[in-house]
DNA sequence: CGCACCTTTGAATGAGATCAAAGATGGTGG
DNA sequence: CCACCATCTTTGATCTCATTCAAAGGTGCG
């Protein structure tokens, strides 16, 4: 069981101290190996845990009464999930693997405890709340005012972004099947079909089973009409009790 | 100025200390009044400042290249706005007054006072930050997944239930234009008005002016097709810190 | 009273959904 | 190791909901 995911995460903003990097590996003492597609936390449930991703993906989702479904976020290793347990007794929305996944789950007790004891972490950990909550915000943007081909996109400009960091590769391994991806961004599978399709034709991406490549950035955040969110930035966090 | 308005919604989930409303109050010290349609933040702008809706109506929107906007979240008395500046050092958002509105601006710096001296008040908060995730999660939902008809009726049916409470009135001034509603529901002015008419026509809502009565609310749920979400469940802080 | 802004309605257009069916792909058991 | 079957992708044809364009009422404010 290797270091903190968190404190992986945390530590490309600020630097940690031993207590607060012992903190976050006691939050992810527990582990548990979940298979694709299984469902962590279902819809209305009552649920006690939020989760560190270990390893692969998961997806945050809220189903509509007719089996459709709207995709809200991808959770990526180091993330947080599971979140709107902080606010509601039943969970909101359904906690998905995308893939093969490995996370800790915590109670949300944890949380608690952390606010007291290590008000920075508390503050990192409500940054990160907000992250998603902007990258929230800009799917929403995405969703309601752009057609679908800047939608799609938009989705694949993050994705990459999100994985590889801002400089590193332009290429990814793309677990979703073309439903996930209209259900991300409020299409239908064969609509997606169709922008992937003309993305691929423009010479914009290129595709091979699973695997996608970015064959020009530059052009794919054209596409989308977004621009790149800037750095986030943390250390607004006084260290009066660092 | 009267009790902090912060205070006045946390004390409905728990009961505060005279410390905690102490520190509240002074959260909200100062005093801005702004006009209809002012811009508190703009996008991209640095920013410092949170607010503490005081009275009136704000919103939060991004804008797209092209002229048009997304609405995010409609920000009420009692609510905090401003919040992503907590991520990002540039405002992601803009965020503007939808009435003549008075709040309370503080630096968000103060956000990590609050997390060392008073961690409740801090859970507290991020249970409203958690909140407004969810909610823009449902618009999400809706924009992504529901016809135009549902997204009008969830879009009042929210402004309804968060302005009344839900045993409350079934009556709301609404101060927003036809086209604010089609920026918030992903529409057109010119077909919000075609939705706003059929619901009339069919009996679930009545308008006269910028007032609009609920004249069933059961049937506008339905047409919403979204299931109200349970109230919040913010007592999970364990009062280790009293 | 008059002008700017907002609402309402109609007609034409278009983006995306739906329906349908033919290729790929990959995992499983024989 | 291969054949088969389920699942996923791709493409075409048609339909529909929402947009766009245009113009006629309302409303309130200066």
């Amino acid at each position: 069981m290797g270091a903190s995911r968190l404190a992986e995460r945390f530590g490309r903003f600020v630097d940690l101290t031993a207590d607060e990097r012992a903190a976050l590996q006691d939050l992810e003492q527990a582990e548990r190996t979940v298979r694709r597609g299984a469902v962590l936390v279902g819809e209305n449930e009552p649920a006690r845990e939020l989760f560190v991703v270990r390893q692969g993906w998961l997806h945050s989702s809220v189903g509509l009464g007719d089996g459709t479904r709207q995709i809200m976020h991808f959770h990526f290793p180091g993330e947080l999930a599971g979140v709107p347990l902080l606010a509601y007794a039943e969970s909101p929305e359904t906690l998905t693997a995308v893939t093969e996944a490995r996370v800790a789950p915590f109670a949300r007790e944890r949380i608690a405890e952390l606010m007291t004891a290590q008000p920075r972490l508390a503050a990192l950990i409500l940054g990160q709340i907000v992250q998603d909550r902007v990258a929230l915000a800009d799917r929403l943007a995405s969703i309601g005012r752009t057609p679908a081909r800047a939608r799609v996109a938009l989705l694949l400009h993050e994705l990459v972004a999100r994985l590889n960091g801002d400089a590193g590769g332009d290429s990814i391994h793309l677990p979703l099947i073309q439903e996930d991806i209209g259900d991300a961004t409020g299409l239908t599978a064969v609509h997606v079909n169709r922008m992937l399709r003309r993305l691929t034709d423009d010479g914009i991406i290129a595709r091979s089973g699973s695997h996608v490549r970015i064959v020009d950035r530059e052009r794919l955040a054209a596409e989308a009409s977004f621009a790149d969110r800037p750095k986030p930035a943390l250390d607004w966090f006084s260290p009066s009790a660092g």
